[in-house]
DNA sequence: AAGTGGTCTAGACCACTTT
DNA sequence: AAGTGGTCTAGACCACTTC
């Protein structure tokens, strides 16, 4: 009858004691797992507000505390905000908030802020190998590419190449990225649906290449920090590969350990 | 009479209803921050368990439910770790756990492990401007410095310096330092009494320096990840500055964004 | 005034560990 | 059996936002 199985009944019989669940686990873990499938699906679109906790509770036929420790758990992996007195919001990348979560190259001086992108190169191609498996893909499938130079007012400082699976980034085009301003992330999320949780870095020193050099116009050999990330959305399924070198010579890479 | 004043009062005044506390903040907040106090003065030291929930709540005259708030947020910080079944222990550097959260370097195959150190030069001076300005000194005030080389399986490839407020590490002594198994951290906790909490790195590219270059074996001109860390005790007092280089053709810096 | 999330309480029971 | 943290409930009130 209940949405959900408890794992327990209560003193006083209020919710009907189901039967005993094959798979354990706490009742807040399970509506955790139903709001996220709603924000999976797309039933609350980002940006949006989520229904409030009492509808919830009234929904799952839980208490609102066991709502709320659910929330609480998904607010702090930044699925969705909660804002006092408004309501729970359903997170985006349309937000300055979220733009440094996944930038992390701030300037050795001042106040960060985001670089301008010019796209040097978009085509289709077949997977490498070496994609495909950072991908959770069959090697040869389709897959976007994206080079660009990223710019901060005017110093060109970060050279990045991307591999987006094709499936999910058909329409991606030169004009489309063009078009767009802010964080690809954004555009992402608003026109392919695809939202980036959380990602993966690998950071090492490399020596610059000829052909990055003459992007970032500096001397090859200058020493750059090379990032490879793998990115995920719901599902810990990857949907990015991207590899960025970072020119460290008026910014660097910020991270907190904790 | 209570030890804590709370900012609202209850329905059935049980608690008696204090003085409106000038200073307002959620009770499991005032909470925390005794529960800290007890931590940096000492009171409980790392490794040992804490008072149980039940009996905090008693001696702050509170209910459990408050003093599991604060305690939640104190395990989210790794300040302590709750153990079903056992109860809540302060947390300690002298486990595999917490060796890996100040340690990002891992090798590119196989599984991380913990590097050996050679000491090149342990030693007190006064503090450049530089220096005293990050912790939070005064110019030519007394630090401790320290040089040393990382090798994972006598493949050296970290080179390392350090300053110490000498205030706080008074008799560390190369001695000291070499007698000593483990993470740094684990020796500053239980000799100098100084636990480090959290750390901001600023990471770059830089080229291997010639006496650098050297300790490492390697090519003068190589590339070298370089790790500025400051780091953090109780109340966000800085008490570690390091300065890291690291050799990333076998190993790389692992970063989650999340 | 009404609705939202945030705090606090009291009590029950579950899961795990130790005695 | 006793003690610990972990889950769940029900209800009250506070702080903030909007109408």
């Amino acid at each position: 009858m209940n949405p959900v199985t408890p794992n327990q009944t209560t003193s006083d019989a209020i919710g009907a004691a189901g039967a005993p669940s094959p798979t354990f686990s706490p009742l807040y873990q399970q509506i955790k797992g139903l709001i996220t499938q709603s924000l999976q699906s797309g039933e609350w679109k980002p940006g949006e507000m989520i229904p409030s906790e009492v509808e919830l509770a009234n929904r799952f036929k839980v208490s609102q505390g066991t709502v709320r420790k659910a929330i609480d758990e998904l607010a702090a992996e930044n699925l969705v905000v909660r804002k006092q007195g408004k309501g729970t919001f359903v997170s985006t990348h349309h937000e300055a908030r979220a733009h440094f979560r996944f930038l992390r190259l701030v300037p050795d001086e001042g106040v960060p802020h985001y670089p301008e992108s010019r796209f040097i190169e978009v085509k289709r191609l077949r997977a490498p190998a070496e994609v495909a498996r950072l991908l959770d893909l069959k090697s040869g499938d389709a897959v976007v590419y994206i080079k660009r130079v990223q710019s901060f007012g005017s110093v060109p400082t970060i050279v990045e190449e991307l591999w987006l699976p094709g499936l999910i980034f058909k329409g991606l085009t030169a004009e489309r990225l063009n078009e767009y301003k802010g964080p690809m992330y954004g555009l992402f999320e608003s026109e392919f649906g695809t939202r980036m949780i959380r990602a993966e870095e690998k950071l090492r020193a490399v020596c610059a290449e000829e052909g990055d050099a003459e992007l970032l116009k500096i001397a090859a050999g200058t020493p750059l920090l090379c990032a490879e990330r793998v990115s995920f959305t719901y599902g810990d399924k990857p949907v990015e590969l991207r590899r960025g070198l970072y020119l460290t010579e008026r910014h660097h890479y910020q991270n907190d350990l904790s």
